[in-house]
DNA sequence: CTCGCTTGTGGAATCGATACCATCAAGGGA
DNA sequence: TCCCTTGATGGTATCGATTCCACAAGCGAG
């Protein structure tokens, strides 16, 4: 009951309760085959000393470490934390932990991330790579010797599975609902166009204007609250502004909400506004503001069910596995382009 | 260059490059007192054969396992989300790995994981505890011979050190604020009262209701939006209804807010909120909502680096640490209060 | 009464990296 | 020329838990 300095041993144990080391190991892995009065006995002892096994020691006899990695651009993002909650929770349903490392998207904190689990011997990893083409994060991937789940963004030209939400059909769903409500001067409101994520929606959009004959507007300018200020004024001094906007990602939705609000351009009335990713107070809003939704716990959720299903076979085995888990949207009616709301 | 099955090890290593394994061994760790002959030929072989050192056999050797334990309620709420990130760049910046538990304010689920963190070896624990009171958990880690700070919330009784920010003056400046304002029937609603955040806030509010000989209207009862409808009815329809509305946690406040307005009570002219807790849309709502803002990455930030400065005491020494880092909160005036809004 | 079998137990090799100690060659000063 | 230092290198015990193997005791059946 004491508070120790040191982590006591399994043979301090033995020593402590008289027997052998075999017979400790066997208490702490279930005590089958031990004696009942010896159990006890151990039991006791291992509770006396605070004696934790050393999972270092446990993972060198070949164990498996019991511990994934995960690799994300950014907790802070409400996309990214809420799939590590879900994947957290798949880990703890089989009795692993998650190591999460973030990125910022840098190509280069990715490689140092995952070399810091290679040396912890993750058993897995699931990694949002910030760049989709990186030859160089490719062919690490591919040579290490543990499963690897991609999670939101492919790693193009490998065999790593991905699970992420089916962006390109998101994108034409919302553009198409747009088109729908007779707008006909539809504009694409990007943020950085770096990301795979992004860039299929892109190809969503043009896809859904093109089957309309309608000419696309894109602008990739908007990377904060002032650059959206800017382009929301530049769009509405033109001879022919937009009567609908699709926003790409959740903060730039939230600029280009602020930016009208700022300026006077009633939603829908003026312009109408369809924001990609769903958010919290999207409904709060004034006006509520429709957007596509994105299964977020399950791209979590199924990226580490499928990492532990890899993980079950046999490292040499390649089964029939999904290439491509593609997870589909939904598209969630507020006012913010004149719809009905949604029952939800 | 090829995809192995297996993690090479060291004496593998040496094998291929016809050297001892000790001589890998320095090459890995700085490569002093190697020729550099053997060095380069050694390196080549190293990455020839993508070898990666065995972590757990470092750490079976005595050294750090470099990993530290977060243990929070919830990845997904933007607060523990933030301390989260900025507790891992510091940890990063350590040379060491944040391994997140979850445990939704549940005391086994702490336990449990606390002991996860155990067998593995953490160098270091920060724990947000559902409970500051619980016994079991503060005798747990008094036990433990690894240093633990407690992050957001104390645990009383103990010796543990904590950051968190001063919610009794926060809540104390916010009653405050309102009462400047002129109001006089301020009521505030908890949400759930189990958390110690949350009854310091309230020992803040009252604090300030006595000083200015005003009646204290506590509510208690919201914990989601229905519930918030209702409570705003009740309130509504008394013959003495709250002037202002102080809310002593981000989803209180939102649910509170939302139910305000579909109820139509105009904010702030029938009644004024203050919001315990920035959130990203408070500036962004109609009327903006003032707030309580905490600095929560500082208090992320400032556990980590805590815990690094306690683990490199020699771990019998204890030094003078302060027992509690209280890191003071500010107001950020909006609209909902009927302020100008502050510069910001 | 002894053979096989089960149960309870301990000894010791093993996993991979480290670091103490030993070895050997080369070079510099006396 | 010899001793001593310095640099380069290798052998091997070590960390803590697991596990194969060995062994002893008890017991029912033949």
């Amino acid at each position: 009951m004491k508070k120790t300095d040191k982590h006591p041993t399994l043979s301090e144990v033995a020593r402590a309760a008289g027997v052998g080391t075999t017979t400790v190991s066997r208490v702490i892995n279930g005590g089958h085959r031990v004696d009942p009065q010896t159990l006890a006995r151990v039991q006791r002892v291992i509770e006396r000393l605070g004696y934790m096994p050393n999972q270092a020691a446990r993972i060198l006899k070949g164990d498996r470490t019991r511990t994934i990695g995960f690799v994300i651009p950014s907790i802070a993002d409400p996309f990214f934390s809420s799939c590590a909650e879900a994947a957290q929770a798949i880990a703890r349903a089989n009795d692993s932990v998650l190591i999460v490392m973030t990125t910022q998207n840098d190509p280069h904190a990715e490689v140092d991330a995952v070399n810091v689990l290679l040396r912890h011997r993750a058993d897995g990893l699931i990694i949002a790579p910030g760049n989709s083409q990186s030859r160089l994060l490719r062919t690490m991937l591919e040579r290490i010797p543990l499963p690897v789940v991609a999670l939101d963004r492919p790693i193009t030209g490998s065999a790593i599975p991905c699970v992420l939400a089916d962006n390109f059909a998101g994108a034409r769903l919302a553009t198409e609902h747009l088109i729908e409500h007779g707008y006909e001067r539809i504009a694409c409101l990007t943020g950085e166009i770096t990301l795979y994520t992004i860039r299929e929606r892109i190809r969503g959009y043009r896809a859904a204007m093109k089957r309309a004959r309608l000419e696309c507007i894109l602008d990739t300018s908007i990377q904060d609250y002032r650059s959206a200020e800017d382009t929301v004024q530049r769009m509405f001094s033109t001879a022919n502004p937009p009567d609908a906007l699709l926003t790409l990602k959740n903060s730039t939705t939230i600029f280009t909400f602020e930016a009208l609000q700022k300026l006077n351009q009633p939603i829908p009335e003026r312009v109408a506004l369809l924001g990609y990713d769903d958010f919290e107070l999207a409904a709060t809003l004034r006006p509520s503001v429709t957007v596509i939704q994105q299964p977020v716990e399950e791209v979590g959720r199924i990226a580490a069910e499928l990492l532990f299903e890899r993980m079950q076979e046999a490292p040499a085995s390649h089964p029939s596995h999904p290439r491509q888990v593609q997870l589909s949207t939904r598209l969630i009616r507020r006012r913010s382009c004149a719809c009905q709301p949604s029952l939800n």
